[in-house]
DNA sequence: AGGATACGTGCGTCGAGGTA
DNA sequence: TACCTCGACGCACGTATCCT
């Protein structure tokens, strides 16, 4: 019985071991993921003094010759006020001065918005001298977002103008609604602002597979990003690094935001070279078709038939070029270049096989109206209703049609 | 996932010019 | 004079798409 006796005693003391061995193992591992490792001892930056407290801020310069992809920075003096206001469609930009403008992009929590999504990281760029400099504000905890706030205030108060991709949407209101929550007020008031994606899907939604920021960056600016954090990560990342302490994680997404500031700069001067030049800057047909459309837009008919007529040299698909040729013929007919105008109706007819309405309708308006020529007028109108079977569109054709037969039975010589 | 924005489309209105 | 036709413009609405 004794013997039973001290070997369950034994066991019992065997167990105590292990378990104090599983508990000390155990504390040990959880030292090593939770070893605070603070972000200066990760990225490389200083605490600047504000009222609220501290804040991380870092620094990068680059010189003049700095490119980023393709592009140089400084590239973008030779960009004209005219043209960014173009692209920008704001008249105000005509005032543009690239060292009153700050590149801005926020990293945050999420995309929520409102209440509950917070800005953490807050990257500046601006032309200082010789050099740009990127300024990064990083908020280590949510207690210290009225010190991030206020840094970054006092900063955007030397700047007018405010250049960003997607800001109108999602920056600028995240940034002015946590101004409200912390109760202060923004020293930028009234800012210009070029939010680069509304020109971007202008230039490039026809070639592109999107108009992220990253795809441009990739296919126009020619930027290779190694060891990106992709944006949805970003949350997720800050998120553990405020559980952990552990900052290592955080450094690519500084890395990030920076070099999403450094195409910002990039892309404006891309933007303008392509406007002031398309032929010179771009070998695609649907570029330059696109910034046809843009003269179109603006109403200068002149420079935009020019590039539908420059798109259309380049081996396109047939929908492309369906596309331009009618644009273009409603440009001519603007312009009053009506013979043009017409060569490309009776153009677009021949090129398909199936029946497209408007091209017969304005080749009948045309003759009717301005070329006061019946005759023609009705053989185009007979011709489209031997091949059109729709019924509406019918009745419209026909409708124009007997209009015309009264025009020329009133012109036929009465007999007597 | 939430919100802001631009864009395309359809419809109504208005003025100019032409016609019965 | 009344009506028709065209083109330009503005408005409303639905949809797609970016940001983290």
């Amino acid at each position: 019985m004794d013997d039973i006796k001290k070997r369950l005693e034994k066991i019992a003391q065997l167990k105590k071991n292990i378990s104090k061995i599983n508990q000390a193992q155990k504390e040990k591992s959880i030292s090593i993921v939770n070893q605070e490792i603070k972000i200066e001892e990760v990225v490389s930056g200083n605490f600047i003094s504000t009222p609220f407290g501290d804040s991380f801020l870092r620094e990068n310069y680059f010189p003049q010759d700095y490119r980023c992809g393709e592009v140089e920075l400084f590239q973008i003096f030779q960009s004209s006020a005219k043209t960014i206001s173009s692209l920008a469609r704001d008249n105000r930009l005509r005032e543009i001065d690239i060292h009153k403008t700050v590149f801005l992009d926020t990293e945050t929590t999420g995309l929520a918005g409102g209440a509950g999504t917070y800005i953490f990281l807050v990257g500046v760029g601006y032309f200082a001298k010789d050099q740009f400099c990127v300024r990064q504000y990083f908020m280590r905890d949510f207690n210290e977002e009225r010190a991030l706030l206020s840094a970054v205030n006092e900063l955007l108060s030397d700047f007018n103008t405010i250049v960003t991709y997607n800001g109108k949407a999602f920056d600028i209101p995240l940034i002015e609604s946590r101004f409200i929550m912390s109760g202060m007020k923004l020293n930028i008031k009234n800012p210009g602002h070029f939010d680069l994606l509304y020109p971007a899907r202008r230039l490039w939604k026809r070639r592109l597979e999107n108009c992220s920021l990253s795809t441009v960056e990739r296919d126009i600016l020619g930027v290779i990003r190694e060891n990106d954090v992709p944006g949805y990560l970003v949350p997720e990342i800050y998120f553990r690094y405020l559980k952990t302490k552990d900052a290592r994680a955080l450094k690519p997404v500084f890395e990030h935001n920076l070099q999403d500031i450094l195409s910002l700069v990039a892309l404006v001067s891309r933007m303008c070279f392509l406007i002031e030049d398309p032929l010179n800057y771009t070998k695609y047909g649907m570029d330059i078709f696109s910034i046809g459309r843009m003269f179109d837009e603006e109403k200068r008919y002149e420079q935009c038939t020019h590039y539908y007529t420059e798109a259309l040299k380049h081996n396109l698909a047939e929908e492309e070029t369906s596309e331009i040729l009618k644009l273009a013929s409603f440009a001519y007919k603007r312009q009053g270049e009506w013979e043009d105008a017409e060569k490309i109706w009776k153009e677009i007819i021949e090129r398909n096989r199936e029946f497209i309405y408007y091209p017969y309708e304005e080749l009948a308006k045309y003759y009717e109206h301005h070329l006061k020529d019946y005759q023609k007028a009705k053989i185009i109108l007979e011709e489209a209703l031997n091949i059109v079977e729709n019924i509406f569109i019918r009745e419209k054709l026909q409708y124009r049609l007997n209009r015309i037969k009264g025009k020329l039975l009133c012109q036929a010589p009465k007999l007597s």
